[in-house]
DNA sequence: GGCAAAAATTAGCCTTGACTAAATTTGTCC
DNA sequence: GGACAAATTTAGTCAAGGCTAATTTTTGCC
């Protein structure tokens, strides 16, 4: 038993819903899972157990399955990686944001160490991705800045800078684009009022622009 | 049926094997195919007469396989990645050349054709890879000015420059390295009778050093 | 030309990871 | 507190891709 690109995939899912529950510990439900990674109940069902066989996951039956702490270091690692391949793909190779994800999605199951702590020091120990998440260091650690930002102004008052999308899908980051917007770009309350809500919806911005 | 990390691993087999033998139409049998992707004949015989399904090769049973001209386009394909990848871990993240074989092993799979224009053109469009073995273009082109190079020269009698290496092995290649043998590098009658012969039997070098 | 040895294939089985259909548990509404 | 709907798991099936054992084909030697 040991790691396979299904599992890793299923680990990544239930790592990434449990932390829109708010992280810790919280249950992810098997249907939840099922949905994020377009398959059906059952099979995931069978996955969570095989998680829980490898000591990835726990598994209470009609609940839900949560990671255990060495599931949630093996997920950290992967969103790593994620992150770190997307951030290479934008600023080395010249794709656009909206095209990466689906190619770090396959990038991120290449297993070797070395190679994530070279690619890491090869691009500058980025702390954030092109989409404005964080990228974990190599212990673990997420150094979370979006925590001084805020999800929306309320009245638009003032200029706002962009941080993070929360969003990553190509639709959605090719929309932003063609409005121009992107991670550092400053907007004017005018420029916030022109982009239809459900865009505005997925951004994380300051309010001070000299904050980063 | 469609692409799978297996059937690539048959397909580039099949072709590795096919081009030792000369190439073109040389039949591959199952069992070197089975040797070289270790794993048992009877499941080389499954894998080729589905290869044979999607068109990328032809099975002829008692005799072996060999590739169509699909199988040997997609093959070319996924050595230009292998190599191209290599290229990028060796000259842009500092690995060792003996290191990156087996990663390569790993992106060669990665599906994206956009990818592989834009790290073609980062790394300056190579022409050869960090073992000195010609890398395809992306018309699948493969320009081997190896043949311009001698396997061994009989007597010792000239320097020579060492211009390919044929076994991209972890252990010869960390061998070649630790008698200070690289690409380009070149080599005096005392420092070529010096190396281990089977050492000097992976080398293909060119007797004079001003030749590119 | 026939016969033994080597090589390759076929037959049958196993694991992974998906699916559908059926059974079970949970939760809600009166 | 009970019944029904929704969510979840269990049961049984299937395809991919590997294996061992048995059979068939080829080949080499006399």
């Amino acid at each position: 038993m040991a790691r396979s690109t299904n599992r890793e995939d299923h680990l990544k899912a239930l790592y990434s819903l449990g932390e829109e529950r708010g992280g810790g510990d919280a249950w992810v439900s098997t249907n939840e899972m099922a949905v994020a990674l377009g398959v059906k109940a059952p099979s995931v069902t069978n996955m969570v157990q095989v998680l829980q066989e490898l000591g990835w996951a726990e598994h209470r039956p009609y609940r839900g399955a949560r990671l255990t702490p060495l599931g949630r270091e093996l997920a950290v690692g992967l969103v790593r990686k994620h992150r770190l391949w997307e951030t290479f793909l934008v600023e080395q190779l010249g794709f656009g944001w909206e095209q990466v994800h689906d190619i770090a999605e396959q990038m991120e199951h290449i297993d070797c160490p070395e190679l994530v702590d070279r690619l890491d020091a090869f691009l500058g120990r980025p702390k954030v991705d092109p989409h404005g998440d964080p990228i974990p260091d190599a212990a673990g650690n997420i150094e979370d800045n979006r925590e001084l930002t805020v999800p929306l102004p309320e009245g638009f008052g003032h200029p706002v800078v962009v941080k993070a999308v929360l969003d990553d899908s190509h639709e959605t980051l090719s929309a932003l684009d063609a409005h121009g917007v992107s991670i550092g770009v400053s907007l004017s309350p005018e420029a916030l009022r022109a982009l239809p809500a459900t865009l505005r919806d997925v951004l994380l911005v300051s309010q001070n622009p000299s904050q980063t």
